[in-house]
DNA sequence: AGCACGCCGACT
DNA sequence: GTCGGCGTGCTC
């Protein structure tokens, strides 16, 4: 075969398809593999591009002909970047996700290409320092100040940088160059950084009971194997599902190999790394969008050179360039925070399997209340399953009450039942911690007026504005838009006549601080915690004892350890059960299950009081009775007669639009050409339940398949009978978790 | 994505 | 008469 005179370039820009380039005389073809990172030029301007490959997609994700190639006049490569290939696994991922989820793949390299960036635009070349050289030769002039340094380097074992020797010697950066031109010293690139240290698997070895033994021997087993497979860790919270699995960590890391660990939220990080430190001496790498350029470029760069063992990370860690990969770990899997939901709409658990998959590894998704479709899969045995029943060191599950409000109702006005308080101050006086908890910020989600029911909305969306009575305003949930609270109603004027409605967790605070005038109360809510270090401080604070009673939204829910924690009170239950939403039940019971969870995880054994007006409710009866799995069950049967997910295919597609009349329009359109065949069901159009977002018009359609349907390839034609004009979105969301 | 080109309104 | 708004289309 001779060699070719053209090769295709992904760019990281929203193309379909790589364009192809020429190969100039002086580049050899040989070391352009595909995934090489090279600079080509695009219309007047130079871009980061990679040398691309046709790979076969699986049936269903084949849909994509490319287009006949009808470019006669090719550019040329530029140049490539000094960097190791793009691993194929890599190349192979991106184009699977861009199939998936019907993007285009260049906007799928621009996610995996988000560390490399920044090499072009600063221009830091590999730091370098001094060292004696190996011969010295004769040194010419001999000065005080060259004594000085050469005594300073003489038994040192790493390079020391100009800039370095220069201040802590107290000489010039000239004496040093003088060295090296005399030839003294020689230059030495820089160690990169003590960031990436080799975990030491034997630092601090847990002590296991034989259950969580026995799964952590079979996840070692999986990682030994090397083959895909995936296992569900299900363990109940404060099982000691992380010792576990860092148990599978170090294995893989023995096997020199690298290992991935998802977090849905970098909040979460702080902790993790922490308890990582503690059991293998060494800090892991982290990912996620709050890094800053160097550490992104520090980061990216390491891995692709394999100098990182083990990495934690959000969402678009997954598309980093690991060459080895040995093991994914999917921490929280049941967590909705996973889905990506702007730009490239993905789940990253479904795509960690997938990556997984390729990489021929295990994954592991750990969780105490695994998702529908987790659980389903593991019960029908794609998965493994491992189950821990019993909390670590003894402790007992907590005792979960209904506290029927229609037998206990709160004083008039107020949100706090008398049993929760009765219990609260009892928590209290034995010097125990108490959460109240509340997936609602603000002061109150409505305010309307008393003289003429006038309620306040979002004139950019189709929501309530909600009072924030720390910041004086009525904010949007939505969108950015706020005004000040108003003194009068805005529609009739009647003067102090705006009152809230309903609480959030500003109101319970209040009152909570009337009830309880002593307790050492902390807020946890996104409004307060805006960076992973305020997080880590209340955590902290928390840890110490210095607070005694905290209220809190969603964010409380999360993976937290909460050792004096011994009663959470859910103001709420009921909260998230009315929407239409599919998944309404399962995610209340997750998120109720889950902030129980916080409760009695030592010693003492937790109470949860579960304040609701449908205490017949079967997610109720489910908390109390604490069989998670037997709900879901239930829940799975009653899906699986309408091939609702997980026993179907779900895609939604968004339609937005400037103005309601070009939404609509588009929407008749579209559904005029909309499939027609046996198990594919098109609901729609219809206004999204969010009809206005940020301005934007919204009408949607769900399409359903049977799951032996592939949705991709029907969506795909369907989707190219309209030309939509650039003002107008159209969005596609696969397995959608969120309806608005 | 970024950039050029092109067609309409409101200015030195 | 031009300056510049952004809607549209193209980049191998």
């Amino acid at each position: 075969m001779t060699n070719p005179i053209s090769l295709p370039v992904l760019l990281p820009y929203p193309f379909k398809e790589p364009f192809d380039y020429e190969i100039p005389q002086y580049l050899d073809v040989k070391i352009l593999v595909p995934g090489t990172l090279v600079i080509v030029p695009l219309g007047n301007r130079k871009e980061i591009g990679v040398i691309w490959q046709h790979h076969k997609l699986p049936k269903g994700l084949d849909f994509l002909t490319s287009s006949p190639k009808k470019f006669t006049k090719l550019k040329s490569i530029l140049s490539i970047l000094p960097l190791p290939p793009l691993p194929f696994v890599l190349l192979e991922f991106i184009d699977w996700v861009a199939a998936y989820t019907l993007s285009p793949s260049g906007s799928v390299l621009a996610i995996a290409l988000r560390g490399v960036q920044t090499i072009m635009a600063s221009k830091n070349h590999p730091r370098t320092g001094w060292m004696l050289s190996a011969q010295i030769p004769k040194i010419t002039r001999n000065t005080p100040t060259r004594e000085k340094v050469l005594t300073f380097l003489k038994d040192k074992k790493i390079p020391y940088t100009t800039q370095y020797l220069a201040k802590t010697l107290e000489v010039s950066a000239g004496v040093i160059q003088g060295l090296a031109k005399a030839g003294v010293i020689e230059e030495h690139n820089l160690p990169d950084t003590s960031l990436f240290l080799k975990p030491d698997l034997n630092f601090n070895v847990p002590q296991f009971s034989s259950e969580q033994q026995a799964a952590a021997d079979f996840l070692c087993q999986k990682v030994i194997q090397q083959h895909y497979s995936t296992t569900l860790l299900q363990g109940v919270t404060g099982s000691g599902k992380t010792e576990v699995y860092m148990q599978a960590i170090a294995a893989c890391v023995e096997n020199n190999k690298q290992i991935l660990v998802l977090l849905p939220e970098i909040a979460l990080s702080t902790q993790w790394v922490e308890r990582f430190e503690k059991r293998f001496g060494v800090r892991p790498a982290l990912w996620h969008s709050d890094l800053t350029p160097k550490q992104r470029k520090q980061t990216w760069n390491a891995i692709i050179k394999n100098e990182v063992s083990v990495l934690v990370g959000a969402r678009s860690a997954l598309f980093l360039p690991f060459t080895n990969l040995g093991l994914i770990v999917v921490d929280e899997e049941h967590e909705t925070s996973f889905k990506q939901e702007e730009g490239i709409i993905y789940h990253a658990r479904d795509m960690a399997i997938v990556r997984a998959r390729l990489s021929n590894c295990p994954a592991i998704l750990v969780s105490a209340t695994p998702s529908l479709e987790t659980l389903m899969n593991a019960h029908h045995h794609k998965y493994d399953h491992l189950v821990l029943n019993s909390r670590h060191g003894g402790a007992l599950m907590p005792d979960v009450q209904i506290v029927d409000l229609r037998i206990t109702p709160p004083q008039r006005g107020l949100f706090l039942s008398p049993p929760l308080i009765t219990a609260t101050q009892q928590r209290l006086k034995k010097g125990e911690q108490v959460l109240f908890f509340l997936n609602r910020r603000g002061y109150a989600p409505l305010t309307l007026c008393r003289a003429c029911g006038y309620r306040l909305e979002c004139p950019h969306c189709s929501a309530w504005l909600v009072e924030h009575r720390n910041t004086q305003r009525l904010v949007c949930h939505h969108c950015d838009y706020f005004i000040p609270i108003p003194k009068e109603c805005p529609h009739c004027n009647a003067p102090d006549s705006m009152v809230p409605i309903g609480p959030g967790i500003e109101r319970i605070t209040e009152e909570a601080r009337s009830i309880f005038p002593d307790a050492k109360i902390l807020v946890m809510s996104s409004d307060n915690l805006t960076s992973p270090k305020a997080t880590a401080e209340a955590i902290r604070q928390i840890d110490q004892q210095e607070v005694n009673l905290i209220i809190g939204t969603q964010i409380v829910a999360k993976g937290w350890h909460f050792p004096f924690l011994t009663l959470v009170g859910v103001i709420d239950a009921d909260l998230g059960l009315s929407g239409a939403d599919l998944r309404a039940s399962e995610k209340t019971l997750q998120l109720l299950h889950q902030v129980g969870g916080r409760a009695g995880r030592e010693k003492s054994p937790g109470t949860v009081m579960l304040q609701s007006y449908l205490a017949d409710h079967p997610v109720m009866s489910s908390l109390v009775k604490g069989d998670f799995d037997a709900f879901m069950l239930q829940e799975a049967a009653e899906r699986q007669a309408g091939f609702w997910p997980p026993y179907g295919r779900l895609a939604a597609i968004i339609i937005s639009a400037d103005t309601n009349e070009n939404a609509t329009q588009i929407a008749f359109e579209l559904g005029q050409y909309a499939p027609k065949q046996d198990g594919v069901i098109v609901l729609g159009p219809a206004p999204a339940p969010l009809a206005l977002l940020r301005n934007r018009y919204r009408q949607r359609f769900l399409l359903r398949t049977q799951k032996h349907i592939a949705i991709q390839p029907i969506l795909y034609q369907w989707l190219s009978c309209v030309k939509p004009k650039k003002t107008i979105k159209i969005d596609v969301d696969i397995d959608p978790v969120s309806f608005l």
